[in-house]
RNA sequence: GGAGAGAUGGCCGAGCGGCCGAAGGCGCCGGUCUUGAAAACCGGUUUCCCGCAAGGGAACGGGGGUUCGAAUCCCUCUCUCUCCGCCA
């Protein structure tokens, strides 16, 4: 949610930054509108209701000196007859307002390139090279499937198109991955891990943003009480809803490896192939919650750790800022890692850092007091993937497959996967 | 699934029709004292809206009702807790 008081202080500033994520300037007229119509509405009652107080007061008084009331109340009654239409409008305007609201997307910083579409995005650096593998390199789905350790057919037998059943050193793979991702940012990165739960109530929805607009991507479950979690940053990021946290708190790093579900409703005939885009898949996910002053410089450090992973894996990536029109509806800057993938012959995504801002703390209530005392502030939430553990799983099969049909565990799995360097056909 | 209890300020907790934005404690901030700190003592310390200000209004989980007047009474929703049953 933006602020509203510089909504109210520099609407064409505000259009001028939403324009850059192709929102038309007619939103934000929409909100001056339905909020001095709220303002005026909000004035009225209160100068009623200070009436009422007032007669009110004075009619006690009376009663108690044994005095006649009657005129009185039946004045202050109709008086509040008033009170509550007036009320009603308020409220109405209130809730569109608020409605308008919560419809608005963040506005990009200013580092962000301008672009309404993935090819404005900056490429920052490249990591690596492609493997030189000697031959013609094959899709990871025609991999795992030939080594027996993914399996579509029957992932859609019983649940459709979108699943994968990893078998064996698949499975194996993908739960070796999960530890060494959660290892490296609790023991190197100082992130604390936590394992929240996959069913969410809609308002944890709504503090990241993914409601009320986005309610066709996600899961709904038991009639709608409950939605599954397309990401981990969900739960995480409302760890601290309604919270006033310390100063000295801050930053408060957490990492957490969850399932994510998505709908993935319109993506239809995308990445219909392999493991690429699933309706279940497993991240490791990092939050922060910083000081506004310093989230910038938190966003560097998190995706550097998301980037730590893909080096120790020996996967050749780069890093591009999202143009402002590439970005997600709560996001402020997003920074994706994309990981070379030989069969497709170019990057794909598999990692998105972004900082939020004050965006998200503003929806879910998150705030901090200064150590010296004074007004509570909202703090800036940031998360990135680190990483996509299935696409991670797809970029390894690929990258590291041998001319015999082979893949090569990179060293830093091999402890996870009980020593062993190879996954072969059995 | 059944029975009951509860939701008050940063936290704990009192209030149970007007004197309550709300006692008391803790925490935090400032001061006195101290070489410094602690302790003790004194003072301060919710948020939002309208207003240049003075000032006014709203908010005691959400919504509705009763009443001249609701943190306080009634209804309802949401959430939390306890006990019983079932269960990993």
């Amino acid at each position: 949610m933006l602020d509203l008081n510089k909504i109210r202080n520099n609407p064409e500033e505000v259009a001028r930054g939403l324009a850059r994520k192709g929102v038309s300037a007619e939103a934000v007229n929409r909100i001056l509108a339905s909020d001095s119509a709220w303002r005026k509405a909000t004035a009225e009652t209160d100068r009623l209701k200070a009436l009422r107080n007032d007669l009110s007061r004075k009619i006690g008084e009376r009663k108690k000196a044994g005095e006649e009331t009657e005129a009185a109340q039946a004045e202050v009654r109709e008086i509040g007859e008033k009170i509550k239409q007036l009320g009603q409008e308020a409220a109405e305007s209130e809730q569109l307002l608020h409605g308008l609201m919560l419809e608005i997307p963040n506005i990009p910083s200013d580092s962000v390139p301008d672009g309404p579409d993935e090819s404005f995005n900056r490429v920052e650096k490249t990591w690596g090279e492609p493997p030189r593998l000697g031959f013609e390199p094959k899709a990871h789905d025609e991999i795992g499937v030939a080594l027996g350790i993914l399996d579509f057919e029957r992932a859609a037998k019983i649940s459709g198109a979108r699943f994968v059943v990893y078998t064996g050193m698949g499975a194996a793979l993908e739960r070796a991955l999960i530890s060494f991702m959660l290892d490296l940012h609790t023991r190197e990165h100082g992130y604390t891990e936590v394992l929240p739960p996959y069913l969410v109530k809609a308002h944890a929805l709504e503090g990241t943003g993914n409601l009320p607009k986005f309610e066709a991507d996600l899961f709904k479950v038991d009639g709608g009480a409950f939605y599954l979690i397309p990401t981990a940053e969900v739960p995480v990021t409302n760890l601290h809803r309604d919270e006033l946290l310390e100063e000295d708190s801050l930053p408060m790093s957490y990492c957490a490896f969850t399932p994510c579900f998505r709908s993935e409703a319109g993506s239809y005939g995308k990445d219909t192939k392999g493991m690429i885009r699933q309706h279940q898949f497993h991240k490791v996910e990092l939050v922060k919650y910083s000081k506004p002053e310093n989230s910038y410089d938190e966003l560097e450090k998190l995706v550097s750790d998301a980037e730590s992973v893909l080096e120790a894996l020996g996967l050749h990536y780069r890093r591009v800022t999202l143009c402002a029109g590439d970005m997600s509806f709560s996001s402020a800057k997003t920074y994706d890692l994309e990981v070379w993938l030989p069969s497709q012959k170019r990057f794909r995504e598999i990692s998105s850092c972004s900082n939020f801002e004050d965006f998200q703390a503003r929806r879910a209530n998150i705030r901090y007091r200064p150590s010296g005392g004074g007004k509570p502030r909202f703090v800036h939430t940031l998360n990135g993937s680190g990483l996509a553990v299935g696409r991670t799983v797809v970029a390894i099969l690929e990258n590291c497959q041998q001319a015999d049909g082979s893949v090569a565990i990179p060293g830093p799995l091999r402890p996870y996967m009980h020593g062993q360097s190879h996954i072969a056909k059995r």
